[in-house]
DNA sequence: TATACTATGATTAGAGT
DNA sequence: GACTCTAATCATAGTAT
């Protein structure tokens, strides 16, 4: 072969080319690319269930609303694992990233990580602040109102954002059963919320987090 | 660097070996292994998301349970899409069909919704009380507080609230699903948020891997 | 849409910091 | 644990089926 390609100068393809991590435009190419990485991202799920024993889930939505999912031991466990905020002592962020996530996904997580906890702190307050309206204009509270007039959009992120309180709550929850003494080295976790800004849903926002 | 192997014939490391996919016994080595791999399925998640425009999340339990979590636009709305569209009968059947998945989710999600609502009404006259006490004690109430500063009794509250809140928008959703016109064929119940019950029996073996 | 084919870019095993 | 380095395995862009 290589012998061949000596002789023709030819070469059959160009071989795997470099490509910018950006959104593809062109509907054929991208079909294909969706389904090549969809299936590789997979394998690499599946590889690292298998070598560290850990559970591993991945959901991907195609450009067409199709659902592809992986799970071990069960896509449905570690959705409800999550749900539950099962883990330990641990809790998990959310953070926002720019439309180009390109190069070290990481450093960009550190660095959304840190505007994230600070738009939960302007968010706190806020939230804290309506509260004490409502609660002066009478016996409603914030949860009381606005359902019936959201969209659908609107309460998709809204239960987003429920999701996410009540992951903090049962992780707390867990961090007191779990707490033995009442040593203060247990750190305190501080969890993103998503803001309630709407819109916007397709050029991006990404979203990383994790540990402790 | 090429002239020097060649010359000396040693080679500074060996380079990537093969390994087989199995389970990796050394902690050491297994470690390394995950948060290596970890990070690289993130990025290929991070890529695919955006190269498609696709919705992709990655849910990962370390070896030590820790969680880590990757999400575009975020973990939390398309754990939402996914948990929807999981809970309609066809989805449930097709989420059973790998190995031995034997539970079906729709049913667990129904049985929790049941206890977290009926928790909730015994719940709710006496958080009525308590929070006409505190109201009366002072200035600060329960949901001025930080979670992290949360005792017990205050987190139960917190989750009851939170639960009744989901109840109102899953209702809300169910009336606007209702209202599409004609095709009624997927009613669905929204996301199971379980009260603070814990402990969950494995789910078996087997992945999941499905699509639509 | 998924698969087959290559050449080449990207990932990572192993060892050291 | 997280990073560095290297060499070799692995994934995949472009193309055709």
């Amino acid at each position: 072969m290589a012998v061949l390609n000596e002789i023709t100068k030819e070469k059959k393809t160009q071989g795997r080319q470099r490509i910018e991590i950006k959104k593809l435009e062109n509907g054929s190419n991208k079909q294909v690319t969706f389904s090549k990485r969809r299936s590789g991202l997979f394998k690499k799920a599946a590889e690292l269930s298998v070598l560290c024993g850990s559970e591993v889930a991945a959901l991907v939505f195609s450009p067409n609303s199709k659902l592809f999912a992986f799970g071990h031991p069960s896509v449905d466990s570690i959705v409800l694992r999550y749900a539950h905020g099962t883990n330990t002592a641990a809790a998990a962020a959310a953070a926002s990233t720019s439309t180009n996530v390109v190069t070290n996904v990481f450093e960009e997580f550190n660095r959304d990580y840190v505007e994230a906890v600070k738009e939960l702190e302007a968010e706190k307050t806020r939230l804290a602040e309506e509260k004490k309206k409502e609660k002066i204009g009478g016996e409603k509270f914030w949860w009381d109102e606005g359902i019936e007039g959201m969209g659908m959009e609107e309460l998709r992120q809204h239960m987003a954002a429920l999701i996410e309180l009540r992951r903090r709550v049962a992780a707390r929850v867990q961090e007191l059963k779990a707490a033995p003494p009442e040593n203060a080295t247990s750190l305190a976790v501080v969890v993103p919320l998503q803001p309630s800004s709407f819109g916007h849903a397709r050029l991006g926002f990404g979203n990383g987090n994790m540990h402790f």
